[in-house]
DNA sequence: AGCGCTCATTGACCCAGGTCAAGGTCCGCA
DNA sequence: TGCGGACCTTGACCTGGGTCAATGAGCGCT
Protein backbone atom coordinates (compact mmCIF):
# COMPACT_ATOMS: atom_id res chain seq x y z
CA UNK A 1 0.00 0.00 0.00
CA UNK A 2 3.12 2.49 -0.60
CA UNK A 3 1.16 5.33 -2.14
CA UNK A 4 4.42 6.77 -4.68
CA UNK A 5 7.53 5.11 -5.37
CA UNK A 6 10.26 7.46 -4.64
CA UNK A 7 12.43 8.28 -7.72
CA UNK A 8 15.78 7.85 -6.72
CA UNK A 9 18.61 7.17 -8.90
CA UNK A 10 17.70 3.28 -9.48
CA UNK A 11 18.35 1.68 -12.59
CA UNK A 12 22.03 1.28 -13.12
CA UNK A 13 22.96 -0.10 -16.25
CA UNK A 14 26.34 -1.55 -17.03
CA UNK A 15 27.92 -2.34 -20.11
CA UNK A 16 28.67 -5.19 -21.24
CA UNK A 17 31.93 -7.36 -20.50
CA UNK A 18 32.77 -9.73 -23.76
CA UNK A 19 31.42 -13.43 -21.90
CA UNK A 20 29.39 -12.35 -18.63
CA UNK A 21 27.43 -15.60 -19.41
CA UNK A 22 30.21 -17.89 -19.31
CA UNK A 23 31.12 -16.94 -15.84
CA UNK A 24 27.26 -16.19 -14.23
CA UNK A 25 26.46 -17.79 -11.01
CA UNK A 26 22.64 -18.29 -12.16
CA UNK A 27 22.89 -20.13 -15.20
CA UNK A 28 22.36 -23.98 -14.09
CA UNK A 29 18.86 -22.38 -12.66
CA UNK A 30 18.08 -20.33 -15.90
CA UNK A 31 16.52 -20.91 -19.05
CA UNK A 32 20.11 -19.98 -20.32
CA UNK A 33 21.42 -23.62 -19.23
CA UNK A 34 19.83 -24.86 -22.80
CA UNK A 35 22.79 -22.55 -24.37
CA UNK A 36 25.67 -24.59 -25.52
CA UNK A 37 28.49 -23.20 -23.57
CA UNK A 38 30.28 -22.75 -26.87
CA UNK A 39 27.45 -20.34 -27.71
CA UNK A 40 27.64 -18.24 -25.07
CA UNK A 41 29.21 -15.38 -25.94
CA UNK A 42 26.06 -14.87 -28.62
CA UNK A 43 23.75 -14.59 -25.35
CA UNK A 44 26.34 -12.18 -23.98
CA UNK A 45 26.13 -10.37 -26.97
CA UNK A 46 22.25 -9.80 -27.00
CA UNK A 47 21.80 -8.75 -23.11
CA UNK A 48 22.70 -5.99 -20.98
CA UNK A 49 23.03 -6.45 -16.81
CA UNK A 50 20.91 -4.14 -15.22
CA UNK A 51 20.66 -3.55 -11.62
CA UNK A 52 17.80 -2.42 -9.43
CA UNK A 53 17.05 -1.24 -5.94
CA UNK A 54 14.78 -2.37 -3.45
CA UNK A 55 11.97 -0.26 -3.86
CA UNK A 56 12.06 0.25 -7.71
CA UNK A 57 9.29 -0.61 -10.36
CA UNK A 58 11.69 -2.01 -13.02
CA UNK A 59 8.77 -3.23 -15.07
CA UNK A 60 5.24 -1.45 -15.39
CA UNK A 61 2.05 -3.22 -15.98
CA UNK A 62 0.38 -2.01 -19.08
CA UNK A 63 3.50 -0.10 -20.74
CA UNK A 64 4.91 -1.83 -23.89
CA UNK A 65 6.66 -4.86 -23.74
CA UNK A 66 10.34 -3.91 -25.21
CA UNK A 67 12.09 -5.92 -22.96
CA UNK A 68 12.80 -9.58 -21.11
CA UNK A 69 14.49 -10.19 -18.15
CA UNK A 70 16.35 -12.76 -16.19
CA UNK A 71 16.86 -12.46 -13.25
CA UNK A 72 20.38 -13.42 -11.87
CA UNK A 73 19.82 -12.06 -8.11
CA UNK A 74 17.64 -10.87 -5.90
CA UNK A 75 13.72 -11.25 -5.31
CA UNK A 76 11.40 -9.56 -7.04
CA UNK A 77 7.36 -9.16 -6.48
CA UNK A 78 5.26 -9.08 -9.37
CA UNK A 79 1.89 -7.51 -9.04
CA UNK A 80 -1.25 -6.21 -10.53
CA UNK A 81 -3.65 -3.40 -9.24
CA UNK A 82 -6.88 -2.08 -9.28
CA UNK A 83 -8.06 1.60 -9.89
CA UNK A 84 -8.18 2.34 -6.21
CA UNK A 85 -5.20 0.14 -4.99
CA UNK A 86 -5.76 -2.97 -4.57
CA UNK A 87 -3.31 -5.27 -5.00
CA UNK A 88 -2.92 -8.82 -5.66
CA UNK A 89 1.17 -10.32 -6.10
CA UNK A 90 0.69 -12.96 -8.35
CA UNK A 91 4.62 -14.12 -8.19
CA UNK A 92 8.09 -13.76 -6.59
CA UNK A 93 10.46 -14.13 -8.60
CA UNK A 94 13.93 -15.29 -7.76
CA UNK A 95 17.22 -16.03 -9.09
CA UNK A 96 16.46 -18.03 -12.61
CA UNK A 97 12.83 -16.71 -13.15
CA UNK A 98 12.40 -15.60 -16.46
CA UNK A 99 10.30 -12.65 -16.71
CA UNK A 100 8.08 -11.68 -19.52
CA UNK A 101 6.23 -14.94 -20.14
CA UNK A 102 2.57 -13.51 -19.31
CA UNK A 103 3.19 -10.81 -21.91
CA UNK A 104 1.08 -9.50 -25.04
CA UNK A 105 2.42 -6.59 -26.32
CA UNK A 106 2.03 -4.89 -23.15
CA UNK A 107 2.80 -5.93 -19.85
CA UNK A 108 0.18 -7.75 -17.72
CA UNK A 109 2.18 -7.40 -14.38
CA UNK A 110 4.29 -4.98 -12.80
CA UNK A 111 7.77 -6.14 -11.06
CA UNK A 112 9.18 -4.55 -7.86
CA UNK A 113 12.47 -5.38 -6.58
CA UNK A 114 12.14 -6.72 -2.85
CA UNK A 115 16.06 -6.95 -2.58
CA UNK A 116 19.10 -5.58 -4.40
CA UNK A 117 18.12 -7.47 -7.95
CA UNK A 118 20.22 -8.04 -11.03
CA UNK A 119 18.60 -8.86 -14.26
CA UNK A 120 20.22 -9.46 -17.52
CA UNK A 121 17.52 -7.84 -19.89
CA UNK A 122 16.63 -9.02 -24.17
CA UNK A 123 14.96 -6.27 -26.36
CA UNK A 124 11.52 -8.65 -27.88
CA UNK A 125 13.73 -7.91 -31.00
CA UNK A 126 17.15 -9.65 -29.78
CA UNK A 127 14.83 -12.49 -27.75
CA UNK A 128 13.30 -13.40 -31.29
CA UNK A 129 16.40 -13.87 -32.82
CA UNK A 130 18.09 -15.97 -29.98
CA UNK A 131 14.98 -18.10 -30.64
CA UNK A 132 15.20 -18.19 -33.67
CA UNK A 133 19.20 -19.38 -33.62
CA UNK A 134 18.36 -21.82 -30.54
CA UNK A 135 15.54 -23.96 -30.77
CA UNK A 136 16.12 -25.71 -27.69
CA UNK A 137 15.78 -22.05 -26.14
CA UNK A 138 12.20 -21.85 -27.50
CA UNK A 139 11.59 -25.49 -26.12
CA UNK A 140 12.86 -24.64 -22.60
CA UNK A 141 10.32 -21.53 -22.89
CA UNK A 142 7.27 -23.66 -23.30
CA UNK A 143 8.36 -25.66 -20.62
CA UNK A 144 8.98 -23.05 -18.37
CA UNK A 145 5.56 -21.57 -19.34
CA UNK A 146 3.73 -25.02 -18.44
CA UNK A 147 5.08 -24.82 -15.38
CA UNK A 148 4.19 -21.75 -14.68
CA UNK A 149 0.97 -22.36 -15.66
CA UNK A 150 0.35 -25.20 -13.06
CA UNK A 151 1.80 -23.02 -10.43
CA UNK A 152 -0.87 -20.48 -11.62
CA UNK A 153 -3.62 -22.91 -11.11
CA UNK A 154 -2.64 -24.15 -7.99
CA UNK A 155 -2.76 -20.27 -6.48
CA UNK A 156 -6.58 -19.79 -8.21
CA UNK A 157 -7.53 -23.13 -5.78
CA UNK A 158 -5.70 -21.53 -2.95
CA UNK A 159 -7.51 -17.94 -3.54
CA UNK A 160 -10.77 -19.57 -4.16
CA UNK A 161 -10.61 -22.19 -2.26
CA UNK A 162 -8.72 -22.54 1.15
CA UNK A 163 -8.67 -20.88 4.72
CA UNK A 164 -6.54 -18.62 5.89
CA UNK A 165 -4.91 -20.59 7.39
CA UNK A 166 -4.65 -23.30 4.68
CA UNK A 167 -3.47 -19.95 2.32
CA UNK A 168 -0.47 -19.29 4.96
CA UNK A 169 0.64 -23.24 5.37
CA UNK A 170 1.03 -23.60 1.17
CA UNK A 171 3.32 -20.36 1.11
CA UNK A 172 5.31 -22.17 3.73
CA UNK A 173 5.45 -25.26 2.36
CA UNK A 174 6.07 -24.08 -1.07
CA UNK A 175 9.15 -21.62 0.04
CA UNK A 176 10.18 -24.37 2.10
CA UNK A 177 10.64 -27.01 -1.22
CA UNK A 178 12.22 -24.35 -3.09
CA UNK A 179 15.46 -24.36 -1.32
CA UNK A 180 17.67 -26.10 -3.02
CA UNK A 181 18.10 -29.49 -1.75
CA UNK A 182 18.76 -28.65 2.52
CA UNK A 183 20.34 -32.26 3.10
CA UNK A 184 17.82 -32.53 6.52
CA UNK A 185 14.25 -33.55 4.63
CA UNK A 186 12.82 -36.44 3.69
CA UNK A 187 12.65 -37.39 7.57
CA UNK A 188 9.56 -36.24 9.23
CA UNK A 189 9.88 -33.31 11.93
CA UNK A 190 13.41 -31.73 10.57
CA UNK A 191 13.65 -28.03 11.31
CA UNK A 192 13.56 -25.99 7.88
CA UNK A 193 14.76 -22.20 7.67
CA UNK A 194 12.41 -20.24 5.33
CA UNK A 195 13.45 -16.48 4.10
CA UNK A 196 11.37 -14.33 3.28
CA UNK A 197 12.41 -11.51 1.60
CA UNK A 198 8.66 -9.77 1.50
CA UNK A 199 6.90 -8.18 4.30
CA UNK A 200 3.47 -9.39 5.65
CA UNK A 201 1.51 -6.73 3.40
CA UNK A 202 3.32 -8.81 0.38
CA UNK A 203 2.53 -11.95 1.52
CA UNK A 204 -0.79 -10.75 2.52
CA UNK A 205 -1.24 -9.21 -1.43
CA UNK A 206 -0.21 -12.83 -2.55
CA UNK A 207 -2.49 -14.86 -0.38
CA UNK A 208 -5.66 -12.45 -1.05
CA UNK A 209 -5.48 -11.52 2.87
CA UNK A 210 -4.76 -8.74 4.69
CA UNK A 211 -2.13 -8.04 6.77
CA UNK A 212 -3.83 -8.42 10.41
CA UNK A 213 -4.89 -11.88 8.81
CA UNK A 214 -1.50 -12.77 8.57
CA UNK A 215 -0.05 -11.88 11.44
CA UNK A 216 -2.69 -13.30 13.32
CA UNK A 217 -2.50 -16.63 11.63
CA UNK A 218 1.31 -16.91 11.81
CA UNK A 219 1.00 -16.10 15.55
CA UNK A 220 -0.95 -19.24 16.07
CA UNK A 221 0.57 -21.39 14.15
CA UNK A 222 3.13 -20.74 16.39
CA UNK A 223 1.41 -20.60 19.49
CA UNK A 224 0.42 -24.50 18.20
CA UNK A 225 4.24 -25.15 17.70
CA UNK A 226 3.81 -25.75 14.22
CA UNK A 227 6.85 -22.96 13.48
CA UNK A 228 8.88 -20.24 14.81
CA UNK A 229 9.27 -16.93 14.02
CA UNK A 230 13.04 -15.92 15.32
CA UNK A 231 12.66 -12.55 13.16
CA UNK A 232 10.21 -10.54 10.83
CA UNK A 233 12.72 -12.52 7.53
CA UNK A 234 12.75 -15.92 9.00
CA UNK A 235 10.42 -18.41 9.56
CA UNK A 236 11.35 -21.96 11.03
CA UNK A 237 8.91 -24.74 10.04
CA UNK A 238 9.28 -27.33 13.01
CA UNK A 239 6.44 -29.82 11.95
CA UNK A 240 6.62 -29.87 7.82
CA UNK A 241 4.56 -32.64 7.36
CA UNK A 242 1.61 -31.64 9.74
CA UNK A 243 2.17 -28.09 7.81
CA UNK A 244 1.53 -29.33 4.83
CA UNK A 245 -1.08 -30.98 5.49
CA UNK A 246 -3.14 -28.25 7.05
CA UNK A 247 -1.63 -26.71 3.25
CA UNK A 248 -3.46 -29.49 1.33
CA UNK A 249 -6.78 -29.21 3.56
CA UNK A 250 -6.75 -32.14 5.09
CA UNK A 251 -5.87 -31.15 8.74
CA UNK B 1 -20.55 -31.07 -6.15
CA UNK B 2 -22.20 -34.22 -7.80
CA UNK B 3 -20.46 -36.99 -5.93
CA UNK B 4 -19.63 -39.34 -8.07
CA UNK B 5 -19.69 -39.40 -11.77
CA UNK B 6 -21.75 -42.46 -13.61
CA UNK B 7 -19.80 -44.83 -15.76
CA UNK B 8 -21.65 -44.73 -18.60
CA UNK B 9 -20.12 -45.49 -22.29
CA UNK B 10 -18.95 -42.25 -22.78
CA UNK B 11 -15.93 -41.96 -24.81
CA UNK B 12 -16.43 -42.88 -28.42
CA UNK B 13 -13.29 -43.40 -30.13
CA UNK B 14 -13.22 -43.09 -33.74
CA UNK B 15 -11.04 -43.91 -36.42
CA UNK B 16 -9.66 -41.50 -38.36
CA UNK B 17 -10.24 -41.00 -41.91
CA UNK B 18 -7.74 -39.30 -44.56
CA UNK B 19 -7.70 -36.08 -43.93
CA UNK B 20 -9.65 -35.06 -41.30
CA UNK B 21 -7.72 -31.89 -40.40
CA UNK B 22 -8.69 -30.28 -43.65
CA UNK B 23 -12.48 -29.88 -43.07
CA UNK B 24 -11.90 -29.27 -39.46
CA UNK B 25 -14.29 -26.31 -38.66
CA UNK B 26 -12.34 -25.44 -35.41
CA UNK B 27 -8.64 -25.82 -37.54
CA UNK B 28 -9.27 -21.11 -37.68
CA UNK B 29 -9.84 -21.15 -34.01
CA UNK B 30 -7.09 -23.18 -32.87
CA UNK B 31 -2.86 -23.99 -32.80
CA UNK B 32 -3.36 -26.25 -36.08
CA UNK B 33 -3.84 -23.41 -38.40
CA UNK B 34 0.02 -22.80 -38.05
CA UNK B 35 0.44 -25.56 -40.21
CA UNK B 36 0.23 -25.54 -43.97
CA UNK B 37 -2.65 -27.07 -45.71
CA UNK B 38 -0.25 -29.22 -47.41
CA UNK B 39 0.56 -30.92 -44.33
CA UNK B 40 -2.09 -31.37 -42.70
CA UNK B 41 -2.17 -35.17 -43.58
CA UNK B 42 0.49 -35.45 -41.08
CA UNK B 43 -1.33 -34.00 -38.24
CA UNK B 44 -4.30 -35.61 -39.35
CA UNK B 45 -2.40 -39.13 -39.05
CA UNK B 46 -0.59 -37.91 -35.64
CA UNK B 47 -3.85 -37.53 -34.09
CA UNK B 48 -7.58 -39.67 -33.46
CA UNK B 49 -10.86 -37.89 -32.71
CA UNK B 50 -12.60 -38.81 -29.61
CA UNK B 51 -16.46 -37.37 -28.51
CA UNK B 52 -17.42 -36.86 -24.95
CA UNK B 53 -20.61 -36.99 -23.41
CA UNK B 54 -21.77 -34.25 -21.22
CA UNK B 55 -20.88 -35.04 -18.12
CA UNK B 56 -18.20 -37.18 -18.67
CA UNK B 57 -14.68 -36.72 -16.79
CA UNK B 58 -11.87 -36.95 -20.32
CA UNK B 59 -8.95 -35.81 -17.75
CA UNK B 60 -8.44 -36.23 -14.73
CA UNK B 61 -6.24 -34.97 -11.82
CA UNK B 62 -2.49 -36.59 -11.09
CA UNK B 63 -3.52 -39.22 -13.68
CA UNK B 64 -0.04 -39.38 -15.93
CA UNK B 65 -0.36 -37.28 -19.10
CA UNK B 66 0.11 -39.39 -21.47
CA UNK B 67 -2.61 -37.52 -24.10
CA UNK B 68 -2.78 -33.82 -25.47
CA UNK B 69 -6.21 -32.34 -26.46
CA UNK B 70 -7.61 -29.77 -28.81
CA UNK B 71 -11.13 -28.70 -28.65
CA UNK B 72 -12.90 -28.99 -32.02
CA UNK B 73 -16.29 -28.90 -30.35
CA UNK B 74 -18.38 -27.77 -27.34
CA UNK B 75 -17.38 -26.35 -23.80
CA UNK B 76 -15.76 -28.78 -20.54
CA UNK B 77 -14.95 -27.35 -17.26
CA UNK B 78 -10.86 -27.59 -15.85
CA UNK B 79 -10.98 -27.99 -12.32
CA UNK B 80 -8.85 -28.91 -9.53
CA UNK B 81 -10.47 -30.75 -5.81
CA UNK B 82 -9.23 -30.34 -2.36
CA UNK B 83 -9.29 -33.93 -0.41
CA UNK B 84 -12.71 -32.82 1.04
CA UNK B 85 -14.20 -32.23 -2.29
CA UNK B 86 -13.61 -28.28 -2.16
CA UNK B 87 -13.49 -27.56 -6.21
CA UNK B 88 -12.17 -24.37 -8.02
CA UNK B 89 -12.72 -24.42 -11.43
CA UNK B 90 -9.29 -23.02 -13.46
CA UNK B 91 -11.35 -22.13 -16.76
CA UNK B 92 -13.86 -23.26 -19.54
CA UNK B 93 -11.98 -24.79 -22.57
CA UNK B 94 -14.32 -23.91 -25.93
CA UNK B 95 -13.90 -24.89 -29.08
CA UNK B 96 -10.31 -24.23 -30.09
CA UNK B 97 -8.14 -24.37 -26.65
CA UNK B 98 -5.21 -26.66 -26.64
CA UNK B 99 -5.58 -28.76 -23.21
CA UNK B 100 -2.50 -30.55 -22.06
CA UNK B 101 0.00 -26.97 -21.29
CA UNK B 102 -0.11 -27.07 -17.72
CA UNK B 103 0.91 -30.10 -17.68
CA UNK B 104 3.91 -31.64 -15.76
CA UNK B 105 4.20 -35.54 -16.46
CA UNK B 106 0.34 -35.72 -14.60
CA UNK B 107 -2.40 -33.97 -15.31
CA UNK B 108 -2.45 -30.39 -13.03
CA UNK B 109 -6.39 -30.34 -13.46
CA UNK B 110 -9.56 -32.76 -14.44
CA UNK B 111 -12.11 -31.69 -16.92
CA UNK B 112 -15.35 -32.21 -17.99
CA UNK B 113 -17.44 -32.04 -20.31
CA UNK B 114 -20.09 -29.67 -19.92
CA UNK B 115 -22.02 -30.13 -23.58
CA UNK B 116 -21.22 -33.16 -26.27
CA UNK B 117 -17.06 -32.31 -26.82
CA UNK B 118 -15.51 -33.70 -29.66
CA UNK B 119 -11.48 -33.09 -28.92
CA UNK B 120 -8.17 -34.13 -31.23
CA UNK B 121 -6.61 -36.44 -29.01
CA UNK B 122 -2.64 -37.02 -29.27
CA UNK B 123 0.36 -38.98 -27.33
CA UNK B 124 2.64 -37.22 -25.95
CA UNK B 125 5.22 -38.89 -28.17
CA UNK B 126 3.73 -37.88 -31.11
CA UNK B 127 3.24 -34.70 -30.26
CA UNK B 128 6.59 -34.21 -29.65
CA UNK B 129 7.07 -35.38 -33.07
CA UNK B 130 5.02 -32.86 -34.47
CA UNK B 131 6.57 -30.29 -32.80
CA UNK B 132 10.23 -31.42 -34.44
CA UNK B 133 8.65 -31.21 -37.54
CA UNK B 134 7.05 -27.92 -37.14
CA UNK B 135 8.98 -25.25 -35.26
CA UNK B 136 5.75 -23.21 -35.92
CA UNK B 137 3.93 -25.05 -33.62
CA UNK B 138 6.16 -24.53 -30.90
CA UNK B 139 6.03 -21.00 -31.63
CA UNK B 140 2.34 -20.68 -31.66
CA UNK B 141 2.27 -23.46 -28.58
CA UNK B 142 4.79 -20.96 -26.65
CA UNK B 143 2.42 -18.00 -27.64
CA UNK B 144 -0.71 -19.82 -26.33
CA UNK B 145 0.84 -20.38 -22.98
CA UNK B 146 1.90 -16.65 -22.48
CA UNK B 147 -1.33 -15.69 -23.21
CA UNK B 148 -2.77 -18.20 -21.17
CA UNK B 149 -0.63 -17.47 -17.91
CA UNK B 150 -1.74 -13.43 -18.62
CA UNK B 151 -5.49 -14.69 -18.09
CA UNK B 152 -4.27 -16.64 -15.02
CA UNK B 153 -3.06 -13.76 -13.24
CA UNK B 154 -6.20 -11.53 -14.54
CA UNK B 155 -7.93 -14.79 -12.36
CA UNK B 156 -5.92 -14.28 -9.65
CA UNK B 157 -6.55 -10.60 -9.09
CA UNK B 158 -10.05 -11.55 -9.02
CA UNK B 159 -10.12 -14.49 -6.55
CA UNK B 160 -7.56 -12.33 -4.51
CA UNK B 161 -9.15 -8.87 -4.15
CA UNK B 162 -12.57 -7.96 -5.77
CA UNK B 163 -16.15 -8.61 -4.38
CA UNK B 164 -18.84 -11.09 -5.52
CA UNK B 165 -20.29 -8.33 -7.70
CA UNK B 166 -16.73 -7.43 -9.81
CA UNK B 167 -16.61 -11.46 -9.64
CA UNK B 168 -19.58 -11.34 -11.61
CA UNK B 169 -19.35 -8.35 -13.66
CA UNK B 170 -15.68 -9.59 -15.06
CA UNK B 171 -17.38 -13.22 -15.56
CA UNK B 172 -19.96 -12.02 -17.65
CA UNK B 173 -17.32 -9.12 -19.76
CA UNK B 174 -14.88 -12.17 -20.36
CA UNK B 175 -17.67 -14.16 -21.64
CA UNK B 176 -19.70 -11.10 -24.06
CA UNK B 177 -16.04 -10.47 -25.29
CA UNK B 178 -15.48 -14.28 -26.34
CA UNK B 179 -18.48 -14.09 -29.11
CA UNK B 180 -16.28 -13.79 -31.91
CA UNK B 181 -17.26 -10.29 -33.71
CA UNK B 182 -21.04 -9.68 -32.65
CA UNK B 183 -20.85 -6.80 -35.37
CA UNK B 184 -23.34 -4.60 -32.80
CA UNK B 185 -20.05 -3.79 -30.10
CA UNK B 186 -18.23 -0.43 -29.54
CA UNK B 187 -21.39 1.49 -29.01
CA UNK B 188 -22.31 2.18 -25.72
CA UNK B 189 -25.04 0.27 -24.98
CA UNK B 190 -26.04 -2.68 -27.39
CA UNK B 191 -27.42 -5.64 -26.09
CA UNK B 192 -25.16 -8.86 -25.96
CA UNK B 193 -26.84 -12.33 -25.83
CA UNK B 194 -24.07 -14.10 -23.45
CA UNK B 195 -24.56 -18.28 -23.47
CA UNK B 196 -23.89 -20.18 -20.09
CA UNK B 197 -23.35 -23.98 -21.09
CA UNK B 198 -22.11 -24.00 -17.31
CA UNK B 199 -24.28 -24.27 -14.50
CA UNK B 200 -24.21 -21.80 -11.30
CA UNK B 201 -22.14 -24.37 -9.52
CA UNK B 202 -20.27 -24.44 -12.06
CA UNK B 203 -20.15 -20.58 -12.39
CA UNK B 204 -19.34 -19.95 -8.19
CA UNK B 205 -16.58 -23.04 -8.54
CA UNK B 206 -14.72 -20.62 -11.10
CA UNK B 207 -15.34 -17.29 -9.25
CA UNK B 208 -14.32 -18.63 -5.54
CA UNK B 209 -18.07 -17.96 -4.73
CA UNK B 210 -21.33 -20.48 -3.62
CA UNK B 211 -24.06 -20.87 -5.67
CA UNK B 212 -25.93 -18.79 -3.55
CA UNK B 213 -24.44 -15.96 -3.83
CA UNK B 214 -23.81 -16.37 -7.57
CA UNK B 215 -27.62 -16.18 -7.59
CA UNK B 216 -28.03 -13.97 -5.11
CA UNK B 217 -25.65 -11.38 -7.21
CA UNK B 218 -27.37 -12.02 -10.56
CA UNK B 219 -30.28 -11.14 -9.32
CA UNK B 220 -29.33 -7.94 -7.92
CA UNK B 221 -27.71 -7.49 -11.53
CA UNK B 222 -30.96 -7.71 -12.88
CA UNK B 223 -33.07 -5.97 -10.62
CA UNK B 224 -30.62 -3.14 -11.24
CA UNK B 225 -31.05 -3.29 -15.19
CA UNK B 226 -28.10 -4.30 -16.27
CA UNK B 227 -28.56 -7.52 -17.22
CA UNK B 228 -31.56 -9.87 -18.14
CA UNK B 229 -31.94 -13.35 -17.48
CA UNK B 230 -34.43 -15.00 -19.93
CA UNK B 231 -33.41 -18.94 -19.18
CA UNK B 232 -30.48 -20.20 -17.31
CA UNK B 233 -28.34 -20.59 -19.90
CA UNK B 234 -28.37 -17.19 -21.18
CA UNK B 235 -28.18 -13.77 -19.73
CA UNK B 236 -28.19 -10.45 -21.96
CA UNK B 237 -25.95 -7.93 -21.32
CA UNK B 238 -28.15 -4.39 -21.35
CA UNK B 239 -25.42 -2.29 -20.44
CA UNK B 240 -22.06 -3.54 -21.40
CA UNK B 241 -20.01 -0.26 -20.63
CA UNK B 242 -21.50 -0.12 -17.19
CA UNK B 243 -21.27 -4.06 -16.28
CA UNK B 244 -17.20 -3.20 -17.12
CA UNK B 245 -16.20 -0.40 -14.97
CA UNK B 246 -17.91 -2.97 -12.62
CA UNK B 247 -15.93 -5.74 -13.54
CA UNK B 248 -12.64 -3.77 -12.83
CA UNK B 249 -13.87 -1.99 -9.94
CA UNK B 250 -14.36 1.55 -10.92
CA UNK B 251 -17.96 1.20 -9.70
C1' DA C 1 21.23 6.83 23.39
C1' DG C 2 17.38 8.69 21.79
C1' DC C 3 14.38 10.17 17.75
C1' DG C 4 11.51 8.83 14.08
C1' DC C 5 10.25 5.77 10.66
C1' DT C 6 8.51 1.44 8.84
C1' DC C 7 6.76 -2.82 9.80
C1' DA C 8 4.38 -6.17 12.78
C1' DT C 9 1.23 -7.52 16.45
C1' DT C 10 -2.95 -7.61 18.99
C1' DG C 11 -7.67 -6.44 20.36
C1' DA C 12 -12.55 -4.98 19.60
C1' DC C 13 -15.92 -4.70 16.43
C1' DC C 14 -18.29 -5.34 11.90
C1' DC C 15 -19.93 -7.06 7.49
C1' DA C 16 -19.69 -9.56 2.88
C1' DG C 17 -20.50 -13.61 1.81
C1' DG C 18 -21.14 -18.43 3.61
C1' DT C 19 -24.55 -21.77 5.67
C1' DC C 20 -28.90 -23.71 6.37
C1' DA C 21 -33.48 -24.23 4.95
C1' DA C 22 -37.62 -23.71 2.30
C1' DG C 23 -39.74 -23.20 -1.92
C1' DG C 24 -39.83 -22.41 -7.10
C1' DT C 25 -38.89 -23.51 -12.09
C1' DC C 26 -37.83 -26.26 -15.82
C1' DC C 27 -37.79 -30.38 -18.34
C1' DG C 28 -37.75 -35.22 -19.58
C1' DC C 29 -40.38 -39.15 -19.26
C1' DA C 30 -44.25 -42.43 -18.62
C1' DT D 1 -50.47 -34.31 -17.79
C1' DG D 2 -48.52 -35.24 -13.91
C1' DC D 3 -44.33 -37.07 -11.49
C1' DG D 4 -39.40 -36.84 -10.20
C1' DG D 5 -35.15 -34.82 -10.18
C1' DA D 6 -31.78 -31.33 -11.16
C1' DC D 7 -31.09 -26.75 -10.84
C1' DC D 8 -32.07 -22.14 -9.24
C1' DT D 9 -33.85 -18.51 -6.10
C1' DT D 10 -34.77 -16.31 -1.84
C1' DG D 11 -34.78 -15.59 3.14
C1' DA D 12 -32.83 -15.80 7.92
C1' DC D 13 -28.97 -16.30 10.34
C1' DC D 14 -23.92 -16.90 11.28
C1' DT D 15 -18.93 -16.45 10.97
C1' DG D 16 -14.15 -15.95 8.97
C1' DG D 17 -11.73 -12.61 7.96
C1' DG D 18 -11.81 -7.49 7.14
C1' DT D 19 -11.59 -2.77 9.42
C1' DC D 20 -10.18 0.40 12.74
C1' DA D 21 -7.23 1.58 16.35
C1' DA D 22 -3.62 1.25 19.71
C1' DT D 23 0.85 -0.55 20.87
C1' DG D 24 5.29 -2.73 20.24
C1' DA D 25 9.70 -3.97 18.00
C1' DG D 26 13.59 -3.20 15.04
C1' DC D 27 16.73 -0.11 13.02
C1' DG D 28 19.15 3.71 10.77
C1' DC D 29 20.53 8.34 11.67
C1' DT D 30 22.41 11.96 14.20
Amino acid sequence: MTAMTRARPLVIDSHRDANVCLTCGARALSVCHVIDEADLDKLSAASVTVSVQPGHTFIQEGDPAEHFFNVTAGTSKLYKLLPDGRRQVTGFAGVGYFLGLAVSSSYAFSAEALEPVKVCRFSRTKLRGLLDDFPALEKKLLEVASNELVVAQEQMLLLGRKTARERLASFLIARANMIPHCPGRGAANVAERIQLPMTRGDIADYLGLTIETVSRTLSKLRAEKFIEIPNNSEIVLLKHDAVEDIATGMA
